[in-house]
DNA sequence: CTTTAGCACTCCTCGCTCCCGAGTGCTAAA
DNA sequence: TTTAGCACTCGGGAGCGAGGAGTGCTAAAG
C-alpha cells in the first residue's frame, strides 16, 4: 500500500527531526513544522498508521516517534533530497583532494582520513577489485658486490623497489642476466605461477643464482600480493564519542574494536553504482546491526576500485554524508583520471 | 626526608592496589597485605604522614587512598619491581617479533600496532633523530618514450621508486646521461641545498632535459623529507574505553582525538636512554596531563630511532608495560641490527 | 614514643518513592 | 475527516534514608 503524500512528509519531518536531534519526536513538533495547517491530533492518527506499517517506532508509549530501519530506507529511497552542497563544502573537499599522491597506499589511506574529516563518523578506505595484479618489468640494479636493489613494476603501473643483500654475491653481469630472465618468463603471471616456474627453474639453474633469484621473486610475491590490496584503513572512531548513541563506553569500544580488528569483514559496494546505503539491519555483519554504512567507490583505473565508506548511526544525516562522499569520490576518480602520473588514463579536455 | 622502609612498603601496596581496582585503597586492606603484622589504626597514622608528603591522595575523607603522580614518581624511580617476563609473554613479543619487514615505514607502524596490542593501551610509533636525510644513489630506467622509472637510494638504504611522465619525453641516453648528474651532484646533499643546485642549472641544461630533471628531484626530496620522518602513527586508541577512568565518552574523546590530530605534540623520549616515564602532570601536553606515558626506543641504524610510546591513565600498569615495552625495543633493535637487509648494520656474533 | 583498640563521624552509593511533564490514545463534537 | 479535550502512561530527576566503608581522634597499652 503506498503512503500518502502526507504520511510522506510527516515521516520526512520526523527523520528530519530525529537525525539532528536523537531525540523521538513528538506530534505537537511535527505540527509546527508541516506545510499544511493541521491539528497534533490529526498527527498522532497518522503516527499511529505509519507505526503500524513499520516506518516508525515508539521506544515506549507516550513518547513520541522514531524511524525505524524501515523507515530511514524508504526516506533514503524516495524522500530524501538531492542535498545541494554548499560553496563552502565542495571547496573544502576540492582542498582536501589537492593532496599530492606520492603512492598509491598512501592515497587509498589518505582518502579514509580525509572522508572521515569530511563527515565527521568513522571511515575506512580500501581498494578493491585488484583481480591479481602481476609484474609487468624487473629491474636490477647492483649496488655492490653483496647487494642489489631490485624493482618491479606492476601491471598496474606501480613501482616497488627494495634494497636486497645476496648471501652468495652477484655482479652486474649477473643481474643483468638474471633481469632478462626474469623479464622473459616472470612478467604477467600471478604469484603462484611465479612460484612454480621458480620450482622448474631449481634445478637447470646454478646454486648462488638461484637463491638471488628465489629472493628477487620473494620479493616481487610481496609486492603483488601484499601491496594494498586486502589492507582496510580505519580512521575517525574517535568521531563517534560523539554521538548520544555512543555514550555509553561499551557500546563504543565494541564497535571500534570491530572496526580496526575485523577489517576485513567490512561491507563492500555494489557492483555497477558507485554508492551504496545499507541501514541497520541491512548490514550483514553483526556489529553493524545499528549502524549504517554508505560506501563510495572511485575508480584508480585499470579495473580497481577504491573504497571509501562511513559508518554511523542508523540516526546519521544520509543526505550530507551521501552528497559529501560521492563528491569527494568523484573528485578522486577524476584526480586519478587526469593528473594521475602513475597510470595512462583516459585523457581528459582539460586546460593548465 | 626520606621515608622510612614501612611507610614505602605501605606506598607501594596502595599503588598496586589501585592499579590493579582503580579504586581507593583502604587502611584495612593494607594490613592484610602487608609483611609486618600491624594494625589499620598505624596504617592510618602513616598513610596520614603520606598524604602530607604528598604521596597519596584523598578524594574526599573517609574514602581510601589513592597515589599522587609524585607517589607514582617514587613508585616507578625506587618500589618498582623489575617485573620478569613470563615465558608466554616472551614468546608473544617474540612471535610478533617475526614480522617481516618490507618497508621502514611499515615496520614503523606495525611496532606501534603491536605494542599496542602487547600492552592493551594505545600506543604510538615514530621514527626519530633522521637528521636530514640524503640520496646516496639514483638510478633513472627507461620505460618508453614518455615516462622513466625513478629510483632513489636513500643514505641510510631504503629504497623508493616511481613512475615518472616526463611531458617532453626523453630516451634512454637522456636517462643515462641525467643519472650520472644526479650522481655526480645531488648525493649526500639535503633538500634545501638540491633545491639551490637545482636552480642553478636551470640556465646551463636545454630545458626538456631541466623538466625531467627537476621531476625527479621533486620526487627525491619528496621522499627524504616526506619518508617517515615526521609521521606518527597511533593505535589502539580503542583500549582506553576499557579502563574506568575513561568511561567518560568526553574524556576519551578529547584524549583520543589529541592522539590522532596532534601527533608531533605526543611525548619524544630522552636522548642517551632508551626507555622514559612520564607520569601524569609531567607531560608537558595539557591532554596529558592526567595520563602517562611510557616510551621507548629501538635503533633503526644510522643515527636513527624508531619510538613506540604508550599512553594510559597514571594508575598504568607500569611495571608490566615498561617490562614489555623495554623487550620488545630490544628485540627490534635486534631485528634491524641482525637480520635487516636494509642495512649494512654492526655484525653480532650469530650462528645461523 | 609507638602501637592499638574503640568509637563517633563523614560521605559516597544505592535503592526507594514521588512528582513532573511530555506525549499519547480515545472520545465526542464539528 | 479533522479537531479539541481529557485522562492516562511512563521515563527521568529530585529528594530522602539506610548501609557501609573508611577515616580521625582519643586514650590506653607496650
Amino acid at each position: 500500500m503506498e503512503l500518502t503524500p502526507r504520511k510522506k512528509e510527516i515521516l520526512k519531518v520526523v527523520i528530519e527531526n530525529y537525525i539532528s536531534t536523537a531525540e523521538p519526536v513528538g506530534s505537537k513538533a511535527i505540527a509546527s513544522q508541516l506545510t499544511s495547517k493541521v491539528s497534533s491530533a490529526t498527527i498522532r492518527n497518522e503516527l499511529a498508521d505509519l507505526v503500524e506499517m513499520g516506518y516508525l517506532e515508539q521506544p515506549h508509549t507516550s513518547a513520541g516517534r522514531i524511524p525505524s530501519p524501515k523507515g530511514y530506507r524508504l526516506y533514503v529511497n524516495e524522500l530524501m533530497e538531492q542535498r545541494a552542497l554548499s560553496l563552502q563544502e565542495t571547496e573544502e573537499i576540492n582542498r582536501a583532494l589537492q593532496m599530492k599522491m606520492q603512492e598509491l597506499d598512501g592515497v587509498i589511506s589518505k582518502a579514509g582520513q580525509m572522508a572521515a574529516a569530511l563527515v565527521n563518523y568513522p571511515a575506512y578506505a580500501m581498494a578493491s577489485g585488484t583481480p591479481g595484479l602481476t609484474v609487468q618489468r624487473f629491474d636490477l640494479l647492483s649496488v655492490d658486490p653483496s647487494s642489489f636493489i631490485a624493482v618491479v613494476m606492476t601491471q598496474d603501473s606501480r613501482v616497488k623497489s627494495r634494497l636486497i643483500r645476496s648471501e652468495t654475491g652477484v655482479d652486474a653481469d649477473q643481474l643483468a642476466a638474471l633481469a632478462a630472465l626474469l623479464n622473459a618468463h616472470f612478467t604477467g603471471i600471478d604469484e603462484t605461477e611465479m612460484n612454480r616456474k621458480l620450482m622448474d627453474l631449481s634445478g637447470k639453474t646454478p646454486g648462488p643464482l638461484f637463491m638471488t633469484l628465489s629472493q628477487t621473486i620473494e620479493y616481487a610475491c610481496s609486492v603483488i600480493e601484499g601491496g594494498e590490496k586486502n589492507k582496510v584503513y580505519t580512521t575517525g572512531a574517535n568521531n563517534i564519542l560523539k554521538l548520544p548513541e555512543f555514550r555509553d563506553a561499551d557500546k563504543a569500544h565494541e564497535l571500534m574494536s570491530f572496526m580496526v580488528d575485523n577489517t576485513e569483514n567490512l561491507p563492500v559496494p555494489p557492483a555497477g553504482t558507485n554508492m551504496e546505503i545499507l541501514i541497520g539491519p541491512e548490514n550483514v555483519n553483526e556489529a553493524l546491526r545499528d549502524t549504517s554504512v554508505v560506501v563510495a567507490s572511485y575508480d584508480i583505473g585499470d579495473n580497481m576500485r577504491g573504497l571509501i565508506g562511513v559508518v554511523g548511526p542508523t540516526r546519521m544525516d544520509y543526505a550530507t554524508v551521501a552528497a559529501r562522499l560521492s563528491y569527494f569520490a568523484e573528485g578522486l576518480t577524476k584526480m586519478f583520471g587526469k593528473q594521475d602520473p602513475l597510470l595512462p588514463g583516459p585523457k581528459e579536455e582539460q586546460k593548465t
